[in-house]
DNA sequence: GACAGCATGTAATGAGTTACATGATTAA
DNA sequence: TTAATCATGTAACTCATTACATGCTGTC
């Protein structure tokens, strides 16, 4: 069946954006997608996606040689170019965020404090990691390393929302591990910290009570 | 065909969750997820999924009657909740954010400058939105008028990131704008904020050689 | 008594993931 | 030379979304 008038989604367009940058074979695209915390997916989806690209017009697929094993490279067409342009200059959806973790501390009563804090220690682990990723990689691009140091302006702006994320998350399980260590087993008895209530409620205020900058 | 042996998703556990706080109808689970931002879901979907938990006997599930017209009411068995807690002990998944303003920014080059402004203003506006629902609720709270006040320690814990997040997000964007002004029309010749990138990666570093608290 | 919006779903479709398969390359 | 890992996909399946349908309720 054909995929001719398939729309074409997010994903779409993100491997579109990539292949603007260059040309690009499947698994390279993978990583990139990978690297690239903004829109996470399956690499068998980018493997698949790129064909609806180049039924369109968008991309052009090149058969190459490794050995015995055909692999392909996708480039960008003119109307691709044109295509991207369109979709960039549309406002975008706002942040969808899935947090198992957070989740499972939402419901915490229900289960045990042991796994309350295991749950906390996992998302400071996974911020941890993160970050440590993350500083590899600055540290490449001070030395004047990193990939594609003609796009450093663009890549700091989105590196630093990706860090400061990052750090967030390890901050508050941080915080939260700190107010749970007082809890006494039985999670339904523990009382909330009213002034973290009014804390928060000020800083929200604040935020949308500042001067627009 | 039957939905015996399906496997249990992280979706069919948030709507588990739920139910072990309360009984509620279809309706009243769409809403509630909505409001929980750790885990959202299609409203079709929330309809749809408690069927799975019936036929594995976590819940239950009772018709009612509203004048001709059905409606459903679950709640969660015994067994449901050891499969609850079961699951709330496990390690749960990182954060996994879709963020498609951002994945723009990423792109900018291919796009115009009016483009970019258009995301990053897009991106406050998601802020401003979200911080100023956030105040009412935690406003409710405040005065004793929010929903489960039992349970407002734990709520307490994940409303902080929520709240954080939605800042970080008006924050970050703020900060981008305030760069990006200053930029040529042709993003491409961009100069990259080399303090911004050596403040980052100082950040990122006190916090992972920060001792353990 | 009609219109808007709340409430309660189902159906169709498609996006995305997990699992699998296998060739090429490198390190031991 | 074998094992591990990198590279390149395909197939099967399911999760999830969008679109639709329609009853109920309050209000003008």
């Amino acid at each position: 069946m054909s995929r001719r008038l398939a729309k074409l989604t997010t994903t779409s367009y993100a491997l579109l954006g990539l292949m603007a940058i260059r040309p690009w074979t499947g698994y390279e695209l993978a990583k990139q997608m990978d690297r690239n915390r903004a829109w996470p997916r399956a690499s068998s989806k980018v493997y698949e996606e790129p064909k609806k690209l180049v039924d369109q017009g968008l991309a052009r697929a090149s058969r190459e040689m490794t050995g015995e094993r055909p692999r392909t490279v996708y480039s960008i067409t003119p109307k691709g170019r044109r295509a991207l342009a369109r979709w960039l200059d549309q406002p975008g959806a706002g942040p969808v965020l899935e947090f198992e973790q957070i989740l499972k501390v939402f419901f915490a009563e229900h289960g045990s404090k042991q796994g309350l804090l295991t749950n906390l220690h996992a998302a400071k682990a996974w911020s941890r990691q993160r970050v440590e990723e993350n500083v590899a990689i600055g540290q490449a691009y001070l030395e004047g390393r990193g990939p594609f140091p003609e796009r450093l302006a663009v890549i700091l702006l989105t590196a630093t929302f990706m860090s400061d994320f990052a750090r967030l998350v390890g901050q508050w399980a941080d915080w939260a591990e700190s107010v749970v260590a007082g809890w006494p087993s039985d999670l339904s008895k523990a009382e909330p910290e009213m002034t973290a209530l009014t804390a928060l409620v000020d800083k929200d205020r604040a935020y949308v009570e500042a001067p627009r900058p």
